[in-house]
DNA sequence: GTGGTCTAGACCACC
DNA sequence: GTGGTCTAGACCACT
């Protein structure tokens, strides 16, 4: 398993997991229609309670981002992924514009943040090559 | 006062708060040396509590952004701005990764996010020349 | 067979085969003595586990829906079907009150409303005449 | 407080109470903008675990039947209701589609069925005159 | 064995 | 005081 959670970061465990499963999807470790560990399992390999990984996995399956499966359990959305939402423009926006304030005071150039932005998104993407589809 | 606070956000008020204030000066609206509304004011206008103005204000203190003068109270800092220290980086890094990853599943295109970082960054920005409306 | 399962719902499969069954009773596609797929067959042709076949078969009988006859199997109520229970007009008085009241409070009109009820009531009986395609 | 769960129900007790607080809204006894009873409270008041309380308000806060506003608690939504999405259409299509066929092979006429949907409709609004705005 | 539900008791952040 | 998070342990329905 990939993930990795900090036990002592303020950021929830269950936020953690949903982000890192996101970040597995997008670099495609994880690929539409796999399955996922069962709660039970997952939640013993990372140390954590079951009820964690399940808030996470519900989340996740809210949003359209897994599923569950009567004979398969929890796998990754295997039709059409979930599209960009008003809701996630929003979080978006608010949070770029945050950083991008902080970033700024703190003396960063645009040049430097923007490179930062594009830098992460394609690494995210880059491992696809090498691991995914 | 430029601040306007969501009550229903899910972003305590104490960090709404002191996103704002980052944005303020980041945007020229407050410029180093500038006095801050007193706590109290600040409080009694925006129809919250004092102990959260106050914990924004020291959280601004510690970090370098504000500081405090005999005369005139909480000011803006006049000299250096913190800068870019390991642990913004960190932050940054880790949330844009986020975002990143979350933005390439939803099926933003590298052109899209990229763009949206820089319009936000832009936008912070572009208000000093106006000298902070 | 018209019956299709979606092992993504996330009603049971057993009832969402219960509930294919009536609708089929009810539009004629089974009529009273038709004989019904041996129950392995059935769970063969759906992909499903045999005990979820049987467990739909054995409360559909207990409804009296379906019997069992000696030389036929599984065959459709040739007799009276089982009437208005008290039990059915609970269930019913139950769900229709919280769908009449998400409906209401999502803004649709009574109208809309039993115009929907009136035309999944009718779906389900034009294809009567048809004789059950 | 006009909420009564039944604890032998085969329906989940955080589900029979997003029900019957969509019922209070409808009905006008729960009014926008109104706070709600404490997860603590209501869970004391019904004799039942904080988690489930909590897990109804979350699920509620969710669809955007209610909003959680830091200074009064948890409130029903002030501004806009959740309208009707393709959710709940799906949702109201299938369990209609259901009680319809059930009902119709029961032998109750098309009319007897549409006239319970306007009855629990009008029910659910009507109290809405004497109670609500 | 799976996910789903419920309970119980604890700690923390926020206001 | 509030809601939010996490843990622990239990039972059930479904396949």
């Amino acid at each position: 398993m990939f993930i990795e959670l900090d036990l002592q970061s303020e950021t929830p465990l269950y936020e953690q997991l949903i982000n890192q499963l996101i970040e597995g999807i997008a670099s495609g470790a994880l690929k539409p229609g796999d399955p996922l560990p069962s709660v039970r399992n997952l939640a013993e390999n990372l140390g954590i309670n079951l009820h964690t990984v399940n808030k996470s996995y519900t989340l996740l399956k809210q949003e359209g981002f897994l599923q569950v499966h009567r004979k398969k359990g929890v796998i990754v959305q295997p039709d059409a992924m979930p599209g960009v939402t008003a809701e996630f423009e929003a979080k978006l926006f608010r949070q770029l514009r945050s950083l991008a304030a902080e970033a700024a005071v703190r003396g960063m150039t645009e040049e430097a943040f923007v490179k930062q932005c594009r830098r992460l998104y394609g690494d995210t993407l880059m491992k696809r090559g090498g691991d995914g589809q």
